[in-house]
RNA sequence: CGGGGUGUGGCGCAGUUGGUAGCGCGCAGCGUUUGGGACGCUGAGGUCGGAGGUUCGAGCCCUCUCACCCCGACCA
């Protein structure tokens, strides 16, 4: 490709509403433009680079027996209403009528479809299992998009539906799928960790997230160095600090005046907050929820939201804590009556903590649980934090940032129950297919390569996912002979099939040089009038500072050496 | 949805107490240049996000509205 033909320029400023590097970059190298909040267009560059993943990922795909489908992305909406999801995914869903009124979705996923469609087809065990996948369009009406293409209402994915007879199935197709997005991230130059996830309100079992460490990353990810084991915070389970586990004494109000927050009763009453108990309120689907959780843990919203089994949960306002006839900064979990209560299993292996009195300026000393007051539910909501104890190991975990490049899911039969997808196991009884899904997004995965991949000047494509393998740079094109050379090596490499991008426009070194390291192509080469005078070209790896002269006899060679060997 | 911010040429920005819309980059032409974003001259390009209002007169003041960005909420 000829520079100064290609589409999509560089540019010098960087655009203003960038403020990720990886955003900043791609559309500096005229990669992409936004055409409104989360929509974007891919030029020429972003797109061979896409291309590049979407054909690693085929490629493993493939051979790890999927088959390549391609299922719409206008769907009626009754699908949605048969599976139930129609309603969790609320707003997320772009919605829209057709002619004849009948409500249609963009699909945000595609396992209704996928699940309509194999069901039927598939009637015989001897069907499966099945491996299906697709890399298709998916619409999301995200409530906020942000960082380039890290988060965007129509992106483009890759998603694998496996279909088995049993758990055990399933659990083949899971380490096939994990095996295979482990060569993608590899192939793709991208590292990233596996680590647990939550699998949300639908989902079955095992969930695993593909992580690319990034401080930009959205996720908060909670790992422990020494056994190597990770989890999303959403998910992580973390030994918390020991509480005081003396033999209960009896219950004792004491006077607290003004101490609303957990850090002034501690002030006040000399305490460290492990041995108190916090009170957070919340809604879940409008019913108003007293959650009881140890005055040093954070709830883990997550986490009580499964544990609630609800769809919708945030926090109570302060109108509703008080329609609930409770003493804001003074709550109490004793003496509750008509409030669900939900306590989290740190307040269930403490004693005598001191917890709110439910009236003004008082709080209470050796409160016990169960002694002194009640749970309609116990359960794990803690909110995993740096520092905090590994579950597996004991050593101290720590916290980091990651952008999720891929999610796998156990779905169990939740879905093929749910859209009636069923087969005839050998016995001829009618089963439900066991699922499982596994999704890669493909901007996402090229932002965050580009997000690692960089230095001050610009991108440093990985090999294998970058646009072009070279940067055929001439200098001085008025140099009839550096014209001429850069020519026939541009004829030359092309012939061998060689990516090349080559600058034929008529600008200073400055500008040749700097679009060279902003576009990030692997591989540079110069010709010169000051390197043909030595018989020879330069080469230079984008990733390297030294460039090395290479004689022009041997250049054709030393490049396909280059290019093929490293 | 809450909080904050920004809308002026393709990009980055300035625009004073209200008085004929400017600068840098980029773009087009000509010339001089060229080993890390060169220089001179000439030129094109703007419903100042939109609507309404105040005023003799609004980019600037008032009201409403829209869009985009950031933080949070949200998020298979």
């Amino acid at each position: 490709m000829r520079l100064s033909q290609l589409f999509g320029k560089t540019q010098r400023e960087i655009p203003a509403d960038a403020d990720t590097i990886s955003h900043q970059l791609m559309l500096r190298a005229g990669m992409i433009r936004q055409l409104t909040a989360g929509v974007y267009s891919y030029l020429p560059i972003a797109l061979r680079s896409m291309r590049k993943i979407e054909n690693i990922i085929r490629d493993e795909m493939n051979k790890a027996g999927g088959q390549e489908i391609c299922m719409p992305v206008l769907q009626p909406i009754e699908l949605w209403e048969k599976s139930g999801r129609g309603a969790s995914f609320g707003k997320n869903l772009f919605r829209l009528f057709d002619r004849k009124e009948r409500e249609l979705a963009l699909g945000p996923t595609h396992e209704e479809v996928v699940t309509d469609l194999v069901g039927r087809s598939v009637q015989s065990y001897r069907d499966l299992p099945l491996l299906l996948y697709q890399i298709q369009t998916k619409f999301r009406d995200e409530p906020r998009p942000r960082g380039g293409l890290v988060r965007v209402r129509e992106f483009v994915m890759k998603d694998l539906y496996s279909f088995d007879t049993d758990a055990e199935g399933l659990d083949i197709s899971y380490r096939k799928m994990v095996n295979a997005y482990k060569n993608i991230f590899s192939r793709c130059g991208l590292p990233v960790i596996m680590i647990e996830a939550d699998s949300g309100a639908i989902g079955g079992k095992d969930s695993n997230e593909f992580m690319a460490i990034s401080e930009m990353g959205e996720d908060e990810i909670i790992y422990c160095e020494s056994c190597g084991k990770a989890a999303n915070a959403e998910k992580a389970r973390s030994i918390k600090a020991k509480a005081d586990n003396s033999e209960p004494r009896p219950m004792e109000e004491v006077s607290t005046p003004g101490c609303k927050t957990i850090d002034e009763v501690c002030h006040y009453l000399k305490l460290d907050p492990v041995n108190t108990i916090k009170a957070v309120f919340y809604m879940a689907d409008d019913e108003f929820i007293f959650v009881c959780i140890r005055g040093d843990i954070d709830v883990n919203e997550v986490k009580l939201k499964n544990s609630l089994h609800c769809s919708d949960l945030r926090l109570a306002t302060e109108e509703e804590v008080a329609a609930a006839g409770i003493t804001a900064g003074f709550a109490s979990p004793i003496g509750l009556k008509n409030i669900k209560t939900v306590v989290d299993e740190s307040i269930a292996s403490g004693t005598n903590f001191v917890a709110g009195g439910n009236k003004y300026d008082t709080h209470i000393k050796n409160v016990n649980f169960p002694r002194d007051f009640k749970a309609d539910i116990i359960a794990d909501i803690a909110l995993a934090a740096a520092g905090d104890g590994c579950i597996h190991c004991g050593a101290k975990l720590l916290a980091t940032r990651g952008v999720e490049v891929g999610h796998v899911f156990k779905l169990g039969t939740f879905l093929s129950e749910k859209m009636g997808a069923y087969y005839i196991d050998a016995n001829g009884d009618s089963k439900p297919i066991v699922m499982g899904c596994y999704g890669i997004g493909i901007g996402r995965l090229m932002a965050a390569a580009v997000e690692i991949n960089h230095d001050d000047k610009g991108i440093i494509w990985p090999k294998n996912i970058a646009p072009y393998q070279i940067y055929l740079c001439p200098l001085f094109l008025e140099n009839p002979l550096v014209t001429e050379k850069a020519e026939s090596l541009y004829r030359e490499l092309q012939e061998m099939e060689m990516e090349v991008l080559y600058d034929d426009r008529n600008e200073s070194t400055g500008i040749k040089f700097n679009d060279a390291d902003l576009l990030g192509i692997p591989l540079r080469i110069t010709v010169s009038p000051r390197s043909l005078e030595k018989g020879c070209i330069e080469v230079k790896w984008r990733s390297e500072k030294q460039s090395e002269l290479v004689a022009l006899d041997k250049a054709i060679e030393k490049i396909k050496d280059m290019i093929t060997g490293k």
